[in-house]
DNA sequence: GATAGTTTGTATCAAACTGATACAAACTCC
DNA sequence: GGAGTTTGTATCAGTTTGATACAAACTATC
């Protein structure tokens, strides 16, 4: 039972409660009921008890969840307890945001290499990291255990690199430029749309 | 029919495809086909068609759907033809990033307003806008038509920035810090957390 | 103008998922 | 010991999705 595939649904939702976890941990809480996690997600508090039960009894009846506990059971359930090197492509003002922001550490996501193409910015610091040439990409990537490619660089650009990552092997590619990538279909593609939420957003909002 | 609510989920692959549909017009394509829709959205063909025969007949059988007849249909549904303005919280380096991106601007959204508490970055201009001071917000988010609130600023300082704008009236705020958000329920919030997609796109790499 | 190939629009059916409701059991607090 | 809280679990109807199928409309080519 708990060994079959995770339908996207239930993933997509462990992963949320992780969040939510992960932050309510960082304002010093201990615990959390689902109730207070429906607040932050909009998930059924219902839907939040049957997800976890059905990997077993992790919570305390008129207590609710042990924050720390649950979290090392979620990642668990997503096999994401290790640590994952990821490599970041575009030192510009969303590469920086990106380097310098915790959201990625938080879960157990190091970037391990920044890359870019601009003679000015190879060498630069960006927090503990050394910013490489684009050239490098191929022996950094095929030596270092990456296996997640995020594009931070311009439109025009991020087929050019989404390319090379998969001739390099990477099979999940994390898209921040407004470019639609072709890639084989082992590999995965996650475009972060902010308009494209906002639009439907804004559509239940006047309605 | 048609004027009934839209589902969720109705309304997000409706937005989606009109990212694809306005990335593909840039590309110089004129027509595109519900397959090669799919493709870039992962959305069966089949849905796709049902999601847009339900409003119209809007494709030409045997060749696919006039790109720009289409964007205009599917804003048509999800009221989203005007201009519609936000306001840009934080111009450091995410909140430059968010403002030079056309990414709102294709889909109608107009960032009207940027702000931040600091006295070294009020008065710099974004693009063509000049960064005002935070304590401006209620007058500008009040007199200026503004809905939504986009939050670049760092997580200690977001709830603070929600509550300013609950209190001007916004109902709908785009949160790109980590923090988790309280708001009154008929405000609506977005986070949007590249990590929390990385965790399932790799159980999905992983088994 | 006839034929082959493409793609929409539509129908149907089973499977999966979600939302709503309910309630006993376990726990805390007073 | 009693009141209040919260989980774990069950059930059921309704919704949504995925799969399959196929005729009608269109293009292109010969």
């Amino acid at each position: 039972m708990a060994q079959d595939r995770l339908t996207l649904g239930v993933a997509t939702r462990l992963s949320r409660y992780l969040q939510v976890l992960t932050q309510s941990k960082k304002m010093g809480k201990t615990s959390i009921s689902s109730q207070a996690i429906s607040e932050y997600t909009n998930v059924n508090p219902t839907q939040i008890r049957r997800d976890l039960s059905g990997f077993g009894k992790f919570g305390k009846r008129g207590v609710g969840y042990d924050i720390d506990t649950l979290i090392g059971q979620i990642r668990k359930i997503l096999r994401t307890s290790g640590q994952h090197n990821i490599a970041l492509f575009g030192s510009g003002n969303l590469g920086q945001a990106i380097a310098s922001s915790g959201v990625f550490a938080d879960h157990g996501f190091r970037i391990s290499a920044i890359f870019d193409v601009d003679p000015d910015k190879v060498g630069l610091n960006i927090g503990d990291i050394t910013v490489r040439h684009y050239s490098e990409l191929p022996q950094v990537v095929g030596g270092d255990g990456i296996m997640v490619g995020v594009l931070a660089v311009p439109g025009h650009a991020a087929q050019m690199v989404a390319d090379d990552l998969v001739a390099s092997g990477v099979k999940i590619i994390f898209n921040y430029s407004d470019a639609l990538l072709s890639v084989p279909s082992d590999v995965t593609v996650h475009t972060s749309s902010p308009a494209v939420e906002l639009l439907y957003a804004l559509y239940f909002y006047l309605t």
